[in-house]
DNA sequence: TCAATGAAATGTCCAGGGCAAAATATTCTG
DNA sequence: CAGAATATTTTGCCCTGGACATTTCATTGA
């Protein structure tokens, strides 16, 4: 029935662990440890991949392969707790009920998870909705989801919710004037298939104004500059998860940033903490969303 | 300024043809022929990228590299145009301006782009605003990339604005009743990335009355009976476009249904010719959109 | 004409060595 | 002892070249 064994493709496909990193890692840290099909090739137990996938899950919040190949299970779901700090409750902040969430989507009722994030938008207004429950949502499902608590259909179910309702939303704001300022153009790099930050990036820009076109994900660099000239962007906002490798990302910034005019200025942010940890000359690394409204201030006081 | 070169790594996701094939064509066919950079590793000039990247949506509709890897670019745009003949016009179909639509991509011009599309949805309605319109941009969209007419940014814009259309027409028709049947369960396999397919696929689906449930892209296929359980849907619908490999969409398809209950259908559509070359027992495969509305007849003859 | 058999085409896997860059540990200097 | 400079380890990726299963095409035979 459900085959006992993946491949290494499909392992690869499903955690985003290169072949090559598989094979180093049985070399060297003795994990994983695939059995072997009739034809002599690597077949990967569910339980095996299921570890991979938090592992990579914990390397993309910063943690370092050595450190937690070796843990077993129930550490390695401890650890996830740790990392994804509780969030420290600024004055008048909203208290977004995590676990109310996770019950919710875990009774599969798509239409009630769909009218209390609409409710929750209507109560804070979009800014607020997007920086106090939708951030804090996401990192609510994904530890949930590392915990066991959560399928991943119901993270996917998740996800399509919260960008239904940011459309909706974001197709209520009035389009800013077209000469109106900053123009933003917002996209992923190539191997960066998340949008839902994009969108809720859009969503804060266009509440103060902003002019934003969004391109989707993964727009090759070059595309980037052909774009940002054609549309004449004040801006290139960048998303970016954890699942891009951390030397891609920064040389596809600095890259990006020798061929893009200098009066464009590259905006970044997301939950990769190569942002952070190194930062890019002449690039904008942005802390989180609320980061948005002053830097857009920022703009617009520097290019009066 | 801009790099001439690109890393293996990079034209893999660039192209989506792997390390390994990019290292075996070299080796069999004589192409790319990548310089090599200071310590030894390929480096891929653009214009070979450019000549893969349509090398590789030519094999999506169905090539076989060895005939067309030797071809030189021109005679490839060539081949482009005839793969995609001209669509039969069956009687009183509206005639898409398909010229008229890559000039408007052109001109850059989002807002009037939106309008368009907008315009030709109230003038045709939603599903044959679909089958009739967006099914051909798509089409003249890609070929008009393939013959270097449209940049890819541009063709990002599109996508996202008829996204964005159809979305706002989804949110628009009123839900099927909770216990309307049948349920649709909508979603990709992992490594197919192109969710618009989906969304054309739920519109149909939607005016048909059924009522939808859509996961997004790349879910894995055990979340699929998961989610086909916790949802109780009757039928599975996976869209594919020819990106992904055909090896593994024949033999994901017999896995899944192997592991879905049998009364569970699944149905298949998309671009990828490997869907009516090698049909799998049990798997519904559908020609086109227009194919929607007559199976879930069918289906709602069958299971009264 | 159609089916069966042989040959070519094609993508993927494997092993294991090697290397550069990042992260970390250690030593040195003021 | 702080901080800078240097060594060491960690880590991911690339390389070569061989092998093989599977699909597709071509040829032969009924």
């Amino acid at each position: 029935m459900r085959p006992l064994t993946l491949s290494i493709a499909a392992v690869e496909r499903d955690t985003g662990l290169s072949k090559d990193t598989l094979r180093v890692w049985e070399r060297r840290y003795g994990f994983p440890t695939p059995e072997r099909d009739a034809i002599g090739e690597r077949a990967y137990s569910l339980d095996q991949v299921e570890k991979l996938r938090i592992v990579k899950r914990l390397m993309d919040g910063g943690h370092r392969p050595g450190r937690v190949v070796p843990l077993p299970m129930d550490e390695l779901q401890h650890l996830g707790q740790n990392t994804v700090d509780a969030p420290r409750k600024s004055a008048g902040a909203a208290v977004p009920d995590l676990r109310g969430l996770v019950e919710l989507l875990r009774s599969h009722d798509v239409d009630a998870l769909r009218r209390h994030l609409q409710q929750l938008l209507m109560r804070l207004g979009l800014q607020r909705f997007v920086c106090e429950m939708v951030v804090p949502f996401n990192t609510a499902v994904g530890d949930a989801w590392m915990r066991g608590q959560l399928e991943i259909h119901e993270e996917h179910a998740y996800t399509e919710a919260v960008q239904i309702v940011l459309r909706g939303a974001l197709a209520t704001v009035p389009a800013a004037a077209p000469l109106e300022r900053p123009r933003v153009l917002l996209t992923t790099f190539p191997g960066e298939p998340h949008g839902l930050g994009l969108l809720m990036a859009e969503a804060m820009f266009a509440m103060e104004g902003a002019r934003c076109l969004s391109l989707g994900v993964q727009t090759p660099l070059w595309d980037m500059v052909l774009a940002a000239a054609a549309y004449r962007s004040d801006i290139v906002a960048l998303g970016f998860t954890g699942c891009m490798n951390p030397n891609h990302v920064v040389d596809g910034l600095t890259e990006l940033r020798t061929k893009m005019p200098a009066e464009v200025e590259i905006w970044v942010g997301g939950s990769a903490p190569v942002l952070h940890r190194r930062p890019v000359a002449g690039v904008v690394a942005l802390n989180s969303l609320v980061d948005i409204p002053p830097q857009i201030e920022r703009w617009r006081h520097g290019s009066a």
